[in-house]
RNA sequence: GCUACUGUAGCUCAGCCGGUAGAGCAGCUGAUUCGUAAUCAGCAGGUCGGGUGUUCGAGUCACCUCAGUAGCUCCA
């Protein structure tokens, strides 16, 4: 390998977080001098990996002690005495053997783990800072001194599993990020602030959109607000859909234990399944809609004239996940999905697959959303033939790449029964969350039997395209709140208008107006309350609605309206005939879309 | 599920070494009818997530449990 000071010395702005290899190298160095520190602190500590992320790095530490925020501080102390003391970094390499016995020296078995791995003539490289030595393929700054010391911070101390394994020892893990100055560190922790803010799970109880309780721990409730949000998506999916040529079914939300068993899910996913006993009959609650949809589709001979046949549901799912892995409404153990079977011919298969995404991208893009594709294949578990897989897979690959979309390859992450297309969608934070899916299933179509009659007159198996574009409503409206802080776009608000009269002489002007805008199909609130006018606009500000109408003497005198809208302040008088005629478009802008 | 942390009035939070709970906002009542982000005054409201224990005495200590947060694992 290079020497790593060439590689990065030899890049264009090789001192500049725009060069990626020098900031990945300046991380990384950061992660050394947090081992460094700790291993001064705390000699007994056992070293495991430290890299450089995205946003920073983290290393993950064997302690016998639960690392606290204080031990937090105390570290980040000593490692600002390390950037003081302008430590070279060193690199030496070791035979394999010979770096086994020096990590065996050094009292680091899961260096002794890391390094046992590697082939048995590689040559182990190693970086010397001071007096700590770590196991390191490198590159590394010259220096500790050129991490500033008040331009690192480490943020936060959680568990890891050793080698990301469940089934191994769990670690703890040190988070940390680091820049070249003090106002790049604060800009990155003001705006981790400000994220905080679009959190769904805050903007959700300030605007009382949905809540949960003790009682059904990851099951949310949705409030009156919440709803209207809901129901205009669902709305919006509807239309959407219908154009697209979808029908809509509804199946059962619990079913004989048997269809899961027949289905594979029993097999694969009992342990996430709620299940219960009636009549000495075992039933489960659907953790997806695909046997229904399987049964509904079987319930009638069907010819090659119907398809492709495109099944829409907005079926509401029950999965057991883990207490850990909860998060608003982001996941959830009952959800809503927005789900379709498209049943067809193998022939088909290209165009659907092309229209679904075309669908998938019109919705996110309508929205404004930033999305990255994933392609999942066959995972460990699966059904099916690897021949199966294959030609599966291939189809996805051809769809994906006539489209000329960029994705990113998922290696065994597919479902059980196929493989899959994922978007993606990014949080307040940043952390993406997975909404759309086109699954490919050659499975289902098996065990239930499906059939169609082809223009030969002989039966034929169908193949099934599963899809969501939501995903889980659920789910879709919290990345919403927070892609717009809980603004929703005027067709999406909750309360559209909010009448503010200044005086009780302006109430009857008021409520006259709140009919007349009700009738064209608009949400109107008044507020009656005797307040000052500043207060009801704050309020009225506060709770995000796009257009707040303020009735005094002079409006009621002029019949006018003057106006305020949440994002552009006082917009002054206008003929209320006018307001009325803005709203309602604002109103109607989805379905021009 | 795992590791760590958190859990006090509707909301946001204070409560030092253990001695029987405080504030602001919201709510209610009254006064004020006042033009674009919070009018004034008064009243009411928690037994401190739940349980057990230690103690003369626990919001404050210990253990158990529930829920939440961060990350890990998982995510049909």
């Amino acid at each position: 390998m290079p020497a790593p000071k060439e590689e990065f010395f030899m890049e264009e702005n090789r001192y500049s977080f725009e060069n990626p290899v020098f900031k990945d190298t300046y991380r990384h160095t950061s992660s050394h001098m947090l081992a460094q520190a700790m291993k001064r602190l705390h000699p007994e500590v056992k070293l495991a990996i430290g890299p450089a992320i995205e946003h920073g790095f983290y290393y993950d530490f064997d302690a016998p002690f639960p690392i606290t925020s204080e031990i937090l501080e105390e570290v980040e102390t000593e490692m600002r005495k390390i950037s003081k003391e302008k430590l070279p970094l060193e690199r030496f390499t070791l035979p394999r053997d010979e770096a086994i016995r020096f990590a065996q020296e050094q009292e680091e078995p899961y260096k002794v783990e890391l390094i046992t791995d590697l082939p048995e003539d590689a040559e182990i490289s190693f970086y010397r800072q001071g007096e700590f030595v770590d196991l390191c393929a490198g590159p590394h700054l010259d220096t500790t001194g050129r991490v500033k010391g008040n331009a690192f911070k480490l943020t936060s101390a959680t568990g890891a599993y050793w080698r990301g394994d469940s089934s191994k020892k769990m670690l703890q893990r040190v988070y940390g990020t680091s820049f070249m100055k003090k106002e790049e560190l604060e800009e990155y922790l003001n705006k981790i602030e400000e994220a905080k803010k679009r959190d769904h799970r805050k903007i959700g109880k300030e605007l009382g959109l949905f809540l949960f309780q003790d009682e059904g721990p990851g099951f949310p409730f949705f409030l009156p607000k919440g709803m209207i949000v809901k129901n205009k998506l669902l709305e919006y999916w509807r239309e959407l859909h219908t154009k697209a040529g979808y029908s809509e079914i509804s199946t059962p939300i619990m079913l004989d234990q048997e269809l899961w068993h027949r289905s594979g899910h029993w097999d694969n996913y009992k342990n996430n399944m709620y299940s219960t006993v009636i009549d000495e009959v075992d039933y489960s609650l659907k953790p997806m809609n695909c046997p229904g949809a399987m049964l509904v589709y079987k319930s009638q001979p069907h010819s090659y004239k119907e398809l492709p046949l495109r099944m829409a549901e907005l079926g509401i799912v029950h999965r057991h996940e883990l207490s850990g892995a909860l998060h608003g409404l982001m996941r959830v153990r009952c959800f809503t999905q927005d789900d379709a079977h498209l049943f067809m011919r193998t022939e088909n298969l290209k165009d659907e697959i092309k229209g679904i995404a075309a669908l998938i991208n019109e919705i996110y893009e309508h929205f404004g959303f930033k999305y990255h594709m994933e392609l999942s294949t066959m995972p460990e578990k699966h059904i099916g033939t690897v021949e199966q897989w294959e030609a599966a897979t291939g189809h996805l690959q051809d769809a994906l790449e006539e489209l000329g979309v960029k994705y990113i390859v998922n290696p065994g992450d597919g479902a059980f029964y196929g493989p899959k297309i994922d978007f993606h969608l990014e949080d307040s934070l940043g952390r993406t969350w997975q909404c759309g899916t086109i699954q490919l299933d050659m499975q289902m179509p098996e065990r239930f039997e499906l059939e169609y009659v082809g223009s030969d007159g002989e039966k034929h198996r169908p193949v099934i395209l599963h899809r969501t574009a939501f995903g889980s409503i659920e789910r879709f409206i919290g990345i919403l709140t927070e892609h717009f802080a809980g603004a929703f776009p005027t067709w999406l608000a909750p309360v559209q208008v909010k009448i503010l009269p200044i005086t009780d002489r302006a109430a009857a002007y008021a409520d006259q107006l709140k009919e007349k805008l009700e009738a064209r199909g608009l949400r109107v609130e008044t507020d009656h309350r005797n307040e000052k006018i500043g207060y009801k606009i704050r309020e009225a500000q506060m709770e995000k609605v796009p257009y707040m109408l303020v009735l005094g003497d002079k409006e009621v005198e002029a019949g006018v309206v003057a106006v305020r809208s949440r994002s552009g302040g006082d917009l002054g008088v206008m003929d209320y005939e006018a307001f009325e005629a803005l709203v309602a478009e604002e109103n109607e802008k989805r379905l021009n879309k």
